[in-house]
RNA sequence: AGCCUCAUAGUGUAAUGGUAACACCCCGGAUUUUGAUUCCGUUAUUCUAGGUUCGAGCCCUAGUGAGGCUACCA
């Protein structure tokens, strides 16, 4: 027997694609690059690709596969060491780890460099003096072929005179450029004499001013993805047309591997902005506090809403890889998250619009402590005690002047439990000079304290409270998605905050800071309203700790507006 | 307009050419010391038209729809 009897995993086309490389004998072993541009933070689309890449080194560990996270930064005008720390957080973060394989495409520029001077030599490239216009100009429609220009025909002498003035900075910016030559008319854009290098005098945060030509991504990647022995370059659909440039540098230069290039959907989630350039649009326009704000999908402001990465990798897991371009529900991810919290979060009371019950009675059966287990499904997990007194907070909205049909909590004359306490009974309440109830006055109900509710009172609730004596307070700011404005919850009003996504104007952005009592001071659950989580695990312990978090919401609490 | 890619419940994904399924969402029911959780259940799917085949979600052709490509961005 052999151990084929175990069901085979269900494959994406990538994988395989890869298991049927490595079982013809085609490689030997996987190897898969993260390689994002240093030009901004990493966000959730981002998250599916690192799931991927890491993903599959991981899965294939046993012929030494292995992920390298390399940073593309041919673009200095864009890039910055910021972005190079922030990617590398946030890439441990999600729970992946590139060992030693760290690089820099611009540790590569000498051996770009020599590949421009070999196509050159073998008249495969020459020095195009155009102006960018004229070269658009040149270089046709969807419908009609590209004309050549005259440094087209020139000699191979020349050019390589010519590329070695650009790369000694004799001529300055956009005065020429670099150009394969392939085929003007070629159906295919990409092919009509594509750019391999242009002038930049700017500093590059890597190679300094040792530069001043830099190489264009279509010329470089193929490269850097050879140069590292690549087995399988996986990127986004948009590349698509750029496999055939892709597959003519590896034809055309001396490269020590040949790398496959496969492309995959990337990530659209409804209602939610993932534009690298709409985000920074949003960052630098002070929309927002910064990259890590809770209300974006980056990777670092979803940590600080208190997304736990291994739901979002489960998340990744599940939404699989295809070439269908489509756009995913977040109500995808929001499950993911909230079916891990539940699972793993220790459950806490909080109150999060306190009004105080009195219990004229407490001293008929006083409680020391209250039993309460710390997961309602998960009793390895143990109880805690909290203590009590004859004065506990009670959520505002737990209490109805009116009660109306089907509410089944605390009103005149009406029962409900203290979670883990007695049932109490109310006996009246005082309103202060606003309308609002100030104070709500009960009994509790002697000998019902861990029992279910004696025959002939009618306690069908029960729910959370934090003692008046003992109870933490902590600052709780309460961030929301930044939704588009094609969100239909987000046209009702209420919690969401509001993007229009055309003009990035921010309607509304919500942040609700609201005092709480708490009956702990780390991070954990709150019971029914939601999940209150730890950012970043930075927060001040001590008497009054802050908690600048998250409460990561209950879809029926969104929805319908509580309770 | 030319070329490339894609098309399976509302959403995301499965299905050696052989009974179309899973998860989410929605709705309903049961349990419940939090209206949460947990458990059970209902509804609903192969873009269209031809063709090949005993048999097509899968193969072929055409159409339709969606996305991508005409940066000295990646």
């Amino acid at each position: 027997m052999s151990d084929s009897n175990t069901p085979p995993a269900k494959l994406d086309f990538i994988r395989e694609i890869i298991a049927s490389d490595l079982s013809t004998g085609k490689h030997a072993t996987v190897i898969t690059r993260f390689p994002p541009e240093p030009n901004g933070y990493l966000h959730i689309g981002h998250a599916k690709s690192i799931c991927l890449n890491f993903g599959i080194a991981e899965e294939h560990g046993d012929v030494g596969a292995k992920c390298h996270l390399r940073f593309d930064d041919t673009n200095p005008e864009k890039e910055e060491v910021e972005y190079v720390e922030s990617i590398k957080t946030d890439v441990r973060w999600l729970g992946f780890d590139w060992g030693d394989d760290l690089y820099f495409a611009s540790d590569y520029f000498a051996f770009f460099h020599d590949c421009a001077v070999h196509l050159i030599g073998q008249g495969k490239a020459y020095v195009e003096q155009q102006s960018a216009e004229e070269m658009r100009a040149a270089r046709g429609n969807l419908t009609t072929p590209g004309v050549p220009s005259p440094g087209r025909s020139r000699s191979v002498e020349e050019n390589l005179a010519l590329f070695a003035r650009m790369k000694a900075g004799e001529f300055k910016e956009g005065e020429c450029v670099l150009r394969a030559k392939i085929d003007l008319a070629s159906p295919n854009m990409n092919l009509r004499d594509p750019v391999l290098y242009r002038i930049m005098h700017v500093h590059h945060h890597n190679t300094g001013d040792a530069w001043c030509i830099y190489p264009m991504y279509d010329f470089a990647h193929p490269l850097e993805d050879a140069l590292e022995h690549i087995t399988h370059s996986l990127c986004t659909l948009e590349f698509e047309n750029h496999r055939p440039l892709y597959d003519w540098f590896i034809e055309n230069c001396p490269v020590p591997s040949r790398p496959r290039q496969i492309e995959f959907a990337r990530l659209n989630l409804s209602y939610t902005i993932m534009s690298k350039r709409k985000l920074l649009e949003l960052v630098q326009g002070g929309h927002v506090s910064a990259w890590n704000d809770p209300r974006l999908p980056t990777i670092s402001g979803l940590r600080r809403r208190g997304y736990p990465p291994e739901a979002i990798r489960h998340f990744c897991k599940r939404i699989g890889i295809t070439k269908f371009n489509g756009t995913t529900d977040v109500a995808l991810l929001e499950f993911d998250v909230r079916d891990f919290l539940n699972q793993s979060a220790p459950r806490r009371m909080a109150v999060m619009d306190p009004v105080k019950v009195v219990l004229e009675n407490w001293a008929v059966e006083p409680l020391a402590v209250a039993q309460v287990p710390n997961h309602p499904q998960n009793p390895e997990m143990g109880e805690r005690e909290i203590s009590i007194s004859g004065e506990v907070w009670i959520e505002r909205e737990d209490f109805m002047e009116v009660p109306e049909k089907k509410f089944h909590r605390l009103g005149p004359d009406r029962c409900v439990r203290l979670k883990g306490g007695h049932i109490i009974r109310c006996t009246g309440f005082e309103k202060a000079a606003d309308g609002e109830v100030s104070l709500i006055r009960a009994e509790i109900l002697p000998g019902t304290v861990g029992v279910d509710a004696p025959e002939g009172v009618a306690c069908k609730a029960a729910i959370h409270w934090v003692d008046c004596a003992t109870a933490v307070e902590a600052e709780v700011r309460i961030y929301d998605r930044l939704f588009t404005v094609e969100d239909p919850d987000a046209a009702e009003g209420g919690f969401l905050s509001v993007l229009n996504p055309d003009s990035l104007k921010v309607i509304s952005a919500k942040v609700e800071a609201a005092l709480a009592m708490v009956d702990t001071s780390y991070s954990c659950q709150f019971e029914r309203t939601g999940y209150f989580i730890s950012d970043e695990k930075d927060h001040v312990a001590g008497a009054k700790p802050v908690f600048n978090r998250t409460v990561a919401l209950k879809d029926s609490w969104v929805k319908k507006g509580g309770r």
